[in-house]
DNA sequence: ATCTTGTCGTGATGCAAATCACACGACAGG
DNA sequence: CCTGTCGTGTGATTTGCATCACGACAAGAT
């Protein structure tokens, strides 16, 4: 339980329980609660591409992310895609789903080599129903996911324009980086085509966006970094 | 508590906290429990288009419906609005917003005289903290709202036509008529403008998807209720 | 009886973006 | 070396739907 070793075990350790992170999901929970989760968890590391679970089956259970990067998506009948978030290192993954006993609404696909706790569904309820304190945190948890559905609602209902999304995701994406030393750099690490997927429009249009952006001197490419050059000037677009 | 008298409070008791409805927020719980609700909440009626939260605003509590209809949108700075939901008897209102300390993510207007019951932020926390049993419901109900927020999603994002997401709301209205004696029958109460903003469009392409529906026999109009005389082809629009 | 106000029906027009159809560099593996 | 397969860039063409601009009709309001 300890971080004694430099690798590996405290990792895990740490983004399941961590003591530092009061907005994680179970962070500061008491000593009994604490063990009780590391008794039921279990760990495994995923190769890039694998699949965590598939939009429609029934849940299996819970997957707390270590490292790593996750593609959620959902696809329809015809074979169109949206990609709804790329899950970073501390979120969890099939919470909702687990819960309520009903499909997993996406698909979640290893980006990276990631590390994961995996929670049996069963397991995870009879904790919930021992630990109320647990059972909050879980409910507060839901609510912010609720509250980022209901921000992806927001921009697929509210934009019109294609530049009006793209805009608002570069703007996120500068926002997420915030802990860098420089705020306004994004690393790039999504296909034309992935970015496509996530404001909904067509490939080609976000090489167009992309180019008409950098054509007004608002963005500007450094290898694989995108800095942003005129941050006002999107958010205008933004809020129309 | 009891059901003695045939109007008022009886129906007040019942959407709070009936015994029958194992689906609803609130039933089932124990005694003690029940006992402590009664005593947080407090009821009122309102009238047609008066409003009881609009997003934006900071959490004062949760509202549960006890008759009427709520009209839940969002809108953007420019004036476009979307209607995410026509909250029914039973619904609970604000409840994530109230959990996380967040704004409302929508606004709730009255659509026809409408009772509910209002338990305040502080109170609500409090009583969840003390009662495990209710927090644990509270994260279902608020996995099946992060449910419906990502069937929304699923239609914003993945129906390419304007038909396809007309044909989705009649079918889902179809549905939620299962009770009433022909389930092919919908009595409509929204405007073709209300309609339009349910599902991302205008109003006139509204008025023009009806006539084509009705031109190609698959709806019928009988005064104001709507009679689906071709749901198969609905269904073949929606999962194109 | 005459205004207003809200709802519905329908044509004409314009445009943003999907779609189609390429071409080109990078890069991996046989 | 050639030959896939990806990711990108850009034109030409098409199209669904928003938008504008009406007219018709019903229900209250005055």
């Amino acid at each position: 339980m300890s971080a004694r070793t430099p690798y590996g075990l405290s990792i895990i350790d740490n983004c399941l329980t961590c003591r530092f992170r009061e907005d994680r999901l179970f962070c500061n929970l008491s000593p009994s609660a604490v063990q009780k989760l590391n008794d039921i968890k279990s760990t495994a590391t995923y190769p890039k591409s694998a699949v965590l679970f598939m939009e429609g089956q029934l849940p299996r259970g819970v997957f707390v992310l270590c490292n790593g990067k996750v593609k959620l998506s959902m696809s329809s009948s015809d074979g169109k895609t949206i990609i709804l978030k790329i899950a970073q290192p501390g979120d969890v993954l099939g919470l909702s789903a687990t819960v309520s006993n009903r499909p997993y609404e996406v698909t979640a696909e290893i980006m990276e080599p990631t590390q994961a706790n995996f929670i049996p569904r069963e397991a995870f309820l009879h904790f919930l129903r021992d630990h109320g304190e647990a059972a909050l945190r879980v409910a507060e948890q839901l609510s912010q996911n609720y509250h980022a559905a209901y921000e992806e609602i927001r921009t697929l209902g509210l934009s019109s324009s294609a530049s009006e999304k793209f805009a608002k995701l570069l703007l996120e994406w500068s926002a997420d980086a915030a802990d860098s030393t420089h705020p306004l750099q994004v690393k790039l690490t999504l296909t034309h085509e992935e970015i496509a997927g996530m404001i909904g429009t067509s490939r080609e249009t976000v090489t167009r966006l992309f180019a008409d952006f950098k054509k007004k001197q608002w963005l500007q490419l450094k290898g694989s970094t995108l800095v942003i050059r005129n941050k006002p000037a999107l958010e205008k677009i933004v809020h129309s």
